[in-house]
DNA sequence: TTGAAAGCGATACCAT
DNA sequence: ATGGTATCGCTTTCAA
């Protein structure tokens, strides 16, 4: 039965007290200090005691003491918040946390109006994000006094050599292929956030097409709100487009959407797939077919590429290819 | 053109030996420390400097020396993460952030396979919760040194007190009654972390069209994956119930899926009306009514409260009834 | 109006 | 194997 102090913190101090050593002790016992020998008998009262008097160290201290905050943000794109991705994150945080630090995501790289970013704030030790920041992003990162930066500023993000960003959208054109589609479009979505992304599985996509001595027609972005599917879908139709290769399911659907608003039926007349596998992909009437990709084994490997950032420690995995497939549903099979 | 440091951070003590003050000094301009009377040549000095050495104060530090953290931690459940939540917090942050605190929201409350919580490891001087947290959890906040808990333990949640809540469940009875609809049921999700929320909006349902003579059928869980959606739909349509309240879009789609893929018409047949006007409401096909809330004014009020916790300052803004409104589409117009 | 100095609590180096 | 202690950078009280 823990006895937590109602009014002050337990300190390291306070440990020291209860167990009759030194500060400096508890701090060996407590990091486990490498290089230290510490008697099994006091470092084992350390720990009794710690846990009885319910201590956690105080972070503001230790982040001083140390210089470094162990802490690593994440940030990402406005969008990509499907619940693989949540499940991905948790897989990447349980990395970091057993190594001592802490993931913290930021939603949006841009500050909107006014909000200040995380890395301000938080001044974390690496700032991890899904495109390349601005030199002024960079600038505020380091007069925070964060270490490293993913993508390395300069650097371009380069999707596409990323795994699984070529491997989904050739798995695309590939089932449409099998399937018998010989002319194909690709659409995408009016978002300036992911054009990076967007380009490269669109380029990943149509460079697979020609491959398959496929026919491919311009690329057009959505958005069911005006109505620019609708005019996307009737231009594919009339050009004798049997298949579209979606960015995501979200644009899958817009344009499944858009067809048989038209009359299309979905996949005999248009057959649309889309990428992620996310939640209305199996909801929507007809569920639509899309990519699954193990985003998991992407986490972790992008934990490792954190660590290796934080703590100068290797990269073990390897950016090897991602479990990633086709799942196939009525949105192509019919 | 500020010249960032480029080995070591810039301290206050680099912008006193520039200006040719005391450390203190600066201290006070930059934190506009009341019952300090700095004459306004220093002060601009003082501000220039920091400017053009592009000063950053380190967190780490100010935080030990006040005792508090000045972060906010938002705990979310999981899924609540729509578009129009992700502008409500946007929206909480920029209140928070001119009050100099910073809103870190975590994605789930109770630890995934030993991920920390990030209250342990960020020690946030608040933390606001959808649901009560459990004794455990309320211990290991004190114990980091957490000073504020919202909901405050031993209270409960009472989500049906929080406004919209039942004001979106009454909408969506009040439109079906409005079409004339006279026997409905309610459709929930199979999700254990929102069943309060869920069950508040069901009741505030239930309750409304008890009110308005309308007969309801007992609430049923749906879920796409296994056969329950058709069941329930086969089971409504039979016991001559001819429209559904569903819980969020996602229900609704799962819901006006069923009924499509039974042949049923949607809404002649069966009209569904959903909650939260989330993407999927209107890329499904046909389009799904749905309520439409004013988030960003709830996220408002929930940062003053957040500042209230925090700061004592008072709660300006009131629990005022929120915008909500139905957007009806094509699920329920036929 | 400004400066000196005492903490804040953990870390890690240097002794013992 | 353990203990002193200087240090991190900022806040804040007390003096000047």
């Amino acid at each position: 039965m823990p006895e937590v102090a109602a009014s002050r913190r337990v300190t390291s101090a306070d440990i020291a007290k209860d167990v009759g050593v030194s500060r400096a002790t508890v701090g060996f016992v407590l990091n486990s200090t490498p290089g230290k020998k510490i008697s099994e008998a006091t470092r084992a009262r350390v720990l009794e005691s710690a846990a009885r008097l319910g201590y956690q160290p105080n972070r503001a201290a230790a982040d001083l003491a140390r210089g470094r905050s162990k802490i690593i943000l994440l940030v990402l794109p406005d969008r990509l918040l499907g619940p693989s991705m949540q499940a991905s994150l948790d897989e990447g945080a349980r990395v970091l946390a057993e190594a001592g630090y802490a993931l913290v995501t930021q939603p949006q790289a841009r500050p909107l109006g006014g909000i200040p970013p995380l890395w301000e704030t938080l001044g974390p030790d690496v700032v991890i994000g899904w495109t390349t920041f601005t030199p002024e992003e960079v600038m505020s990162m380091r007069a925070a006094g964060v270490r490293r930066i993913r993508p390395r500023p300069g650097e371009s993000a380069r999707y596409d050599q990323a795994p699984g960003v070529a491997e989904g959208a050739r798995m695309q054109v590939d089932h449409l292929h099998e399937l018998g589609h010989r002319r194909i479009a690709v659409a995408a979505l009016n978002d300036p956030q992911m054009i990076e992304l967007q380009r490269s599985r669109a380029d990943a996509a149509m460079q697979r097409a020609e491959e398959l001595g496929m026919e491919t027609v311009a690329l057009r972005s959505v958005d069911h709100r005006d109505g620019s599917s609708a005019e996307a879908v009737r231009i594919w139709h009339d050009d004798g487009v049997t298949a579209v290769v979606a960015y995501n399911d979200d644009v899958a659907a817009t344009v499944a959407g858009a067809a048989i608003e038209a009359g299309l039926r979905v996949p005999q007349d248009l057959a649309v797939i889309g990428h992620d596998d996310s939640p209305i992909a199996s909801l929507f009437v007809p569920p639509l077919s899309s990519i699954r990709m193990d985003t998991v084994e992407a986490a972790r490997y992008l934990a490792a590429v954190a660590l290796h950032e934080a703590d100068g420690r290797p990269v073990t995995s390897t950016w090897t290819a991602l479990d990633t497939r086709v799942v196939a549903r009525r949105s192509t099979l019919g």
